[in-house]
DNA sequence: GGAGCGGGCGCC
DNA sequence: AAAGGGCGCCCGCTCC
């Protein structure tokens, strides 16, 4: 085993920081070990940019994280420098993630100190009920510490003329930073001249205020609910809110900041998401509008591979569960076509009990369709009910590779043990419901990704990941080989997890010039 | 004039 | 038709 974090000890005996790390690093790779660090998001960085790639590595900061939950110490410290001074039984420094450049970043900790936090981390591991899992769960987070990174670092094509096109097209020509598109200011002129008087679209208390003089009671200004009302403001209105939030999430400024040399580079925080799933720290990348995928283009030559879990919850759900009857169901491509006829012969009946059961819905057909799930298919229906009666009651409750819920908050537990704790008690239930699969997935996602960057050619590379959706952009003449490739770790990410299991995790993967001609 | 929060809505 | 999990982000607005 090698050690690294920002200490680097290449080989025994050369226990000083080698003049040229990034080449130091390269040379040890090629026995392809199992680098220790202690923050991928902060130490492999500066690797890449020196074109350094690593293989495999273990993220003690990830590890510690996930370790510390298991143990019911959620809300710790999880640096490895607070990993080891709690190993020592020193003072915990406080949380602060430094940011590059950061003018006081601390000393790096000592090799002989990532050692020890390993060391003890394993033996924590070895402690839990299900020392296998998890580690194939720490791997799997790992390799995503790792994968973010080089996603970050890589980029996804992203072509700013397209870009301006649309947002011209949809908005009117650029304008003066701070002022509004032409477009969006037209449309905010007919809402005012809908009510009479000036109105600020961008405002829900001036919204209520305008509508209820107009002798229109709302709540709020949801969509949904606008678009129940008849008054002439309405469509201008709806027009605007949707263009507004185009340009100020994804307009011309966003794309000052986030996109250069023709990608996009936004920052992704592996295990960002409590359930495991990832999340970003700037640029939105999870949040791209359907509409600005058209954007995303190949480079010359090379091709998009886009592929996408097709129904992965339920299918997790089914897997989880061991629910003979869902997972014959789930061993069809399209789930809730084969789920139909047991909910009535209709397709969306069936999404919709799935999703009540996974969400914790209550409304509408809901109560019937859960009904129905409950008497054919009890393993799985209970597997759910099981879990939001553990968070109900404040228990903990976790994924099927060991990730570990967050406890309840002390503020819950008053509310809870109050008179009108019933409300809190069933929020919390939906969230744990909802954890043991959400979280389950986002592991099954993690390890397709692991596997199938592994399997990755030169150059292609990952350029972008969703909860249950990767786009790899490659040469032209690897798209076969690397549309085999998802399938193949969709395959082994399934086996990874399930073992042997009827059900299946379709994964279909396209090779498009642009993102929008995927579906 | 900056911090913090709720509303609203994009994605899964 | 309208409500159920997880996020990030911008806006208006309040408060200090």
């Amino acid at each position: 085993m090698v050690l690294a974090g920002e200490t680097i000890l290449p080989v025994p005996g050369a226990a000083r920081r080698p003049a040229d790390p990034a080449r130091a690093v390269a040379e040890l790779e090629r026995e392809r070990p199992r680098w220790v660090w202690a923050d991928a998001r902060e130490d492999y960085p500066p690797l890449l940019s020196a074109g350094v790639r690593l293989s495999r590595c273990h993220d003690l900061a990830l590890t510690e994280g996930l370790l510390l939950a298991a143990e019911g110490r959620y809300g710790e410290p999880r640096s490895a420098r607070a990993a080891h001074a709690r190993l020592r039984g020193l003072p915990v420094p406080d949380e602060q993630p430094s940011a590059p450049g950061t003018l006081f970043a601390p000393e790096p900790l000592a090799a002989e100190a990532v050692a020890e936090v390993l060391a003890g981390q394993l033996a924590r591991i070895d402690a839990l009920p299900d020392p296998g899992r998890f580690r194939l769960l720490v791997a799997a987070e790992s390799a995503g510490a790792l994968i973010a990174a080089e996603m970050g670092h890589d980029g996804m094509p992203w072509r700013r003329d397209e870009h301006d096109a649309l947002l011209s097209e949809l908005l009117g020509p650029r304008p003066v930073h701070g002022m509004r598109p032409a477009r969006l200011q037209a449309l905010a002129d007919e809402v005012s001249a809908a009510f009479g008087h000036p109105v600020n679209p961008d405002s829900v208390r001036q919204l209520v205020k305008a509508f209820k003089g107009a002798g229109v009671a709302i709540e709020s200004t949801r969509s949904w609910e606008l678009k129940r009302i008849d008054h002439p403001a309405v469509a201008p209105l709806l027009a605007y809110k949707e263009l507004a939030r185009l340009h100020s999430f994804h307009g011309w400024t966003w794309a000052d900041q986030w996109v250069r040399g023709g990608r996009f580079r936004p920052e992704y925080v592996a295990g960002g998401v409590v359930s495991g799933r990832w999340a970003t720290s700037g640029g939105g990348a999870l949040q791209i509008p359907k509409v600005m995928r058209r954007v995303v283009r190949a480079d010359e030559g090379w091709t998009l591979v886009v592929a996408d879990a097709a129904q992965l919850e339920p299918r997790v759900l089914a897997a989880m569960a061991g629910d003979v009857g869902l997972a014959r169901a789930a061993g069809e491509i399209d789930l809730y076509s084969a789920l139909a006829q047991s909910f009535g012969g209709e397709r969306d009946n069936a999404k919709i009990a799935m999703l009540s059961a996974m969400y914790g819905g209550t409304s509408g057909d809901a109560p019937k369709l859960l009904a129905m799930m409950r008497q054919r298919f009890p393993q799985a229906y209970r597997f759910v009910e099981d879990a939001a009666k553990a968070g109900e009651e404040g228990r903990l409750v976790r994924s099927w590779l060991g990730r570990t819920s967050p406890p309840p908050s002390e503020r819950w537990k008053e509310i809870v043990s109050g008179p009108d704790g019933g409300r809190a008690a069933r929020d919390r239930g939906r969230f744990t419901r909802n954890f043991v699969v959400q979280a389950t997935a986002a592991e099954w996602a993690l390890a397709l990704m692991a596997v199938l960057r592994g399997l990755l050619p030169d150059p292609a590379r990952l350029v972008f990941f969703q909860h249950d959706e990767v786009i790899v952009h490659c040469p032209l003449d690897q798209a076969e080989q690397v549309i085999g490739a998802v399938s193949g770790a969709a395959a082994e990410a399934t086996r990874l997890l399930f073992g042997r299991t009827p059900v299946r995790f379709p994964m279909e993967a396209v090779a498009v010039d642009c993102y929008a001609d995927a579906k």
